[in-house]
DNA sequence: GATGAATGAGAATTCATTCAT
DNA sequence: TATGAATGAATTCTCATTCAT
């Protein structure tokens, strides 16, 4: 009995799983306001009525995408740091990074965006839109607060202006902003 | 006759214009998502049809609203620089004016961001959405592009992360960033 | 124009009349648990979304509807009353009344009764349902107020327990105990 | 094994019973309309489809609820009779009791009288509705029939008109009209 | 026996738009 | 030109019930 409804757990927690991946990627593709049960239901491949099964609310449902969104985003810095070169080469290296979010990946990018600036209007989903700036601050390493706010809040201006531009920015459009932002400081050092 | 057209057609342009300030300020009360025809004409005052009557589709509206808003921005941004400190203050002056648009102007910030972002998805928006950074650099005045660059990136991450906190950030919270990134210039100088 | 817009208003007026007497309808035959806009838009033929373009909400609805059956019920009485026999034979005639209303006009009745009991509930219906009240009181003449007040709830008994019989009573059921309410007094006297 | 499953049998009684006390709570707090598999089991602490397993369908889960609530009226009576003071003071006691009803036990009130006149909808609710009054009127004992039928009727209708004021009466509002109606009788004799 | 998972059907409500006037 | 009326299609959410385990 107790096999049988772990059985069962096992599988609704897969099933919740593939309606948080179908909603970023609704969201990628039309944009925050095409979320629906209908929309979701139909990218996920489920009946509309499961996912209100598993979310009490469109705003759950925001908040376990904006959490998974948070997670990749942790499992891609990793991989960038595996490679990670060093000291010099830190403005250059983010330079291509943010020009890769906003060409290669547009459009998950400004999915991030939107989610971002709806935890402005809807509280419960601010805790898991900060959480993104913490993950993104973790990884900096840099002696002077200031200059690292300046950095991070610079670095989402960069992409957001980049995502309402007709031609995204190029690594070398960026290149000397971030180089001004990290001039003198330590970032991105030894570990987070 | 041609006395009464123009009158019936200053009428309709009155009219056009009550619409465009009842979109403003149903997006600032209730969000980009909040806009309908039903929600702006009751705003407004008008029937339902008459939006439809005066803007060929939603997106026809948003754009009238969003060129609207830099006009506003325009006008706020001239009786700010009319009582302009020497170069020594501007860090702190412009720690204020972030300060008072996350705190006191909250919703009419978020409105513009929202406008903003949107512009992102939809192309016939981005002009619109460009001329806003396009204003905003024009009042500043700096040798260096890419700090010029860097600082307009921050503010508007300054202004989105205020937007998704609990609690918005003071001038205090904001300046040292701000004396950070406008250090060597020397900015909002003499004229645009 | 002025004649146009009140041709429109009067075509309106009378769909949403027909709406209120559908909603009667369908509450006597399925009762108030089966009014929704489909069944309601179903019985009066019209799409299910103009209920809502005339009604705010259920709640609105069942108030016209209560309202509209208290007009219903003062046209009744009016009637009853034209015909009205000798003091003597008061009691008789209300028990033939009441007998019809449990027997003839059982569903119209519980229908009201369930409006009624509804109104225990939801604030917004209760100045409708006491008119009902106020109406069967107005048409009774009576010196002592305890004693009509006691007529009334045990009309309102009465029906009720005659809803629930299996065997609907009949006017001879009835009259020994309205004999003895209204005993003493001068009831239903010469005007409302 | 005879003793596991009386075991088992005790232990589904038990369950069968927490499910119909659920029921009757739900119905005081939110009306018959919000009687559903998911409601009570939620009120229970019992997974969903528990409900279908124990109750062949809502209205078995009514008809045990309407003779639970009739259980707990005659424990109720039996307790009031034992303080049974003399009859010159039974038309204060009742106008107590009523005012009770209606204003310390509004909801448990309303929903007697929800099932009440659900019962005329559905006959298998009704032989559990009759009951109710049988209760009542054993506990009553008067030698005129029609002046008992009066009176039981009277207190269904004061207790109704008292559930849809906005200020339920008061014993002394109450008291008037039952003096007038067990004016000569001797109610609430020895025993039933 | 007992119950998590799942869903088709239906609830109230809002929407953009059309149309007759 | 301007707008009340009207509606098909969409929204979120709840429902009773079935089924595999």
């Amino acid at each position: 009995m107790t096999a049988a409804t772990d059985g069962r757990r096992a599988k609704g927690e897969r099933r919740r799983r593939a309606i948080v991946d179908a909603t970023l990627r609704v969201i990628a593709r039309d944009g925050v306001s095409a979320i629906s049960h209908r929309n979701v239901a139909r990218e996920a491949g489920v009946a509309p009525a499961s996912i209100a099964y598993y979310f009490a609310g469109i705003d759950d449902l925001l908040v376990a995408t904006l959490l998974e969104s948070v997670d990749q985003l942790i499992t891609e810095l990793d991989r960038l740091r595996e490679g990670g070169p060093d000291g010099a080469e830190w403005p250059r290296l983010v330079a291509e990074l943010l020009a890769s979010l906003v060409r290669d990946h547009r459009e998950r990018t400004l999915a991030e965006y939107e989610l971002y600036l709806l935890a402005a209007r809807r509280p419960a989903l601010r805790p898991a839109a900060r959480r993104w700036i913490e993950v993104a601050a973790g990884y900096v390493n840099d002696g002077d607060p200031p200059a690292l706010r300046a950095l991070l809040a610079a670095i989402d201006g960069l992409l957001m202006q980049g995502l309402i531009a007709d031609e995204p920015p190029t690594a070398e459009d960026l290149e000397p902003s971030l180089r001004y932002l990290m001039q003198p400081g330590d970032y991105l050092g030894e570990l987070s």
